[in-house]
DNA sequence: GGCGTCGAGCAT
DNA sequence: GATCATGCTCGACGCC
């Protein structure tokens, strides 16, 4: 059981030190404060290799022959540095500084006197972690160009790669490399968007393809060596594709607004920049622990790792489906943050944990001092003690309600879209909180604050049922009888029986405010969309046209099918998705039979 | 062909 | 030396 413990009670492997570097270490500027008088240099760089053919480069074997650079001002529009270190001549190229050499060691030892130069704050690239830098590194290694490494901004450290396997439940194992660059962050846009984006491909191509709508200079890899031993019009062709890899990360940098946003969540956080690409949800959460428990003179327990970790315990309900083509409206009622909400609602924590001995001892009373959780575990009221969870996810929710109104206001559709990914990724945080107690074989698992939550959740969600269905119904002057046709974890779907799309709606809006009345606050059940129609496959399977408004419907959702599944080949989805919209959208069940 | 197990990939 | 969770479906595969 884990609990924190007042300081007079520590034990000797308490973790203090940690804590008074965390508040030492981190600045709190206003919100929005970014300096405008010195901006930040941003470097993007790409490197090519002249391969043989069919085998990956090797850094031993294989001489890199470009390397392309652009630097910007964080907040210019253009950049105000664009070159191309080159070897042997290249063809000129408008806007763009060239640099030939014949020799590999000068071309790069140049390239770090450019890069000390230039004394960029971050780097940028695509797949630079675990390509560019350590190949340049191994490169200059095998050439014995050693001042080469010295280009971080400790003059005498030098700058090394190492690999490590980082595995996570959440994103699965990857093998990376870092390479430290002291002083100066770094940010590989292919990591950042397989993090944070779900797409089909993460290739530059297609992600440049997606998100700006432009492909990149197309030049096959297999034709990299060629175009190099041709002459100089075939090396410019081969410098243009060279800078144009090393531009479009910036771009993308910039459309996805990711230095801001990733600030952000260091500032939000409290943790390293770098800990954001590079390592997973739990330090995240630890570091708003231990600032929050700075503050109310709580030390962390360093709980020792435990032998087994394998105990597991119950989920959420999935309400069992009424399969069917549905073709009337059916409302969607969902819990808002359901998870965290509970915790705040119960003031689960491990600061509020109790157990039976403590609760006879201190002479508590049920329901007003404690409470015991359907799963059985007790926890005393807010009344007693508010607990540190509680505190923490009000933050991250308030958070993302300022970052919801923004996008409310926002007419800018990229920048919607971007202050979108915030507030959803802020959710994440608040969501992951739940997460990382249940986390056996994490830092500081806590299982009755994880088993209560989900049995809450899953008293709340069959209420929630019930309650509708006791109200709206034909005993009760209501048309139909209604019925929940589906569930799962914080839904419900309703069929209010009803075929008009507007009443379905009121029905939808005033039972969710029906729905909330009953429950603690913050706990709240909101309307968000109809369905109409509606195909409901199995549990976690589903289509149908989403409705905000009843004039017209805003998009086909579809959930779990094919449409959305990435291990299948593309006719797959094309297929079943022509299928869906002659199902749904032109009501054509014969046309989607073949 | 039915039955169980496993892993991928999704929903929440 | 790290690593948020469980529930569910479906296809692949082995077995008889």
């Amino acid at each position: 059981m884990v609990q924190l413990i007042p300081p007079r009670e520590r034990h000797s492997n308490c973790q203090i030190e940690a804590q008074i570097n965390y508040k030492d270490l981190i600045a709190h500027p206003a919100d929005g404060e970014y300096s405008k008088s010195a901006p930040l240099r941003i470097l993007s760089m790409d490197i090519e290799c002249a391969g043989r053919k069919g085998i990956f480069p090797k850094a031993e074997i294989d001489p890199v022959i470009q390397i392309a650079n652009v630097v910007t001002r964080f907040g210019e529009e253009k950049p105000f540095v664009r070159n191309v270190f080159c070897m042997d001549t290249v063809s000129p190229i408008a806007a763009t500084q060239l640099f030939s050499f014949d020799d590999e060691k000068e071309m790069l030892l140049k390239w770090r006197d450019f890069v000390e130069e230039v004394d960029p704050d971050v780097i940028i690239g695509y797949n630079t972690s675990n390509f560019d830098f350590p190949y340049l590194l191994d490169r200059a290694k095998h050439l014995k160009a050693t001042k080469f490494p010295y280009w971080t901004r400790l003059k005498t450290k030098q700058s090394e790669h190492s690999s490590s396997r980082f595995s996570s439940a959440q994103l699965g194992a990857r093998d990376t490399k870092t390479t430290n660059t002291n002083g100066r962050l770094q940010l590989d846009l292919l990591q950042l968007i397989q993090r944070d984006y779900h797409l089909r491909s993460y290739t530059l191509n297609a992600v440049c393809a997606h998100f700006l709508k432009e492909q990149k200079e197309d030049v096959h890899h297999s034709m990299i060596t060629e175009l190099y031993n041709g002459d100089s019009n075939s090396r410019r062709r081969l410098a243009v594709y060279c800078l144009k890899d090393a531009y479009l990360p910036q771009r993308l940098l910039d459309k996805l607004m990711c230095l801001v946003n990733y600030t952000e969540m260091a500032r939000v956080t409290g943790v390293p920049f770098n800990f954001l690409l590079s390592r997973g949800q739990q330090v995240r959460f630890l570091s708003q622990l231990f600032r929050k428990s700075l503050e109310h003179g709580l030390l962390i327990p360093d709980v020792a790792k435990e032998g087994g970790g394998d105990d597991q315990y119950e989920g959420a309900t999935v309400i069992e489906p009424k399969r069917g083509y549905y073709q009337m409206p059916v409302a969607t009622l969902d819990f808002a943050s359901l998870y965290p909400s509970i915790m705040q609602a119960h003031n689960l924590c491990y600061t509020t944990l109790l157990n039976q001995e403590t609760v006879k001892k201190l002479n508590m009373k049920k329901d007003e001092d404690y409470i015991q959780t359907p799963n059985g575990d007790l926890f005393c009221t807010a009344k007693v003690r508010k607990g540190l969870l509680s505190q923490i996810l009000e933050e991250l929710l308030g958070a993302r309600k300022r970052a919801k109104k923004d996008l409310a206001v926002e007419t800018d559709p990229f920048k919607k879209a971007v202050l979108n990914g915030r507030q959803l990724a802020l959710k994440v945080s608040a969501n992951s909180v739940y997460g990382l107690t249940g986390a056996t074989n994490g830092k500081l698992p806590c299982l009755p604050i994880a088993s209560s939550t989900t049995s809450f959740g899953r008293q709340m969600i069959e209420k929630t049922k019930a309650e509708v269905e006791a109200k709206y119904n034909i005993a009760n002057g209501y048309s139909h009888d209604a019925e929940v046709i589906y569930g799962d974890t914080d839904s419900v779907m309703v069929k209010f029986g009803t075929t008009d799309l507007a009443e379905a709606m009121k029905m939808g809006q005033e039972a969710a405010d029906f729905v909330s009345g009953k429950f603690t606050k913050p706990i709240k059940l909101e309307f968000e969309k109809v369905y109409y129609p509606y195909l409901l496959i199995n549990k976690k399977r589903y289509a149908g046209l989403y409705w905000t408004n009843p004039n017209k419907w805003d998009k086909m959702d579809t959930k779990g099918i094919e449409t959305v599944r990435r291990d299948n080949c593309r006719l797959v989805q094309t297929v079943i998705e022509t299928s869906l919209r002659m199902l749904l959208i032109d009501k054509d069940p014969e046309g989607a039979q073949e």
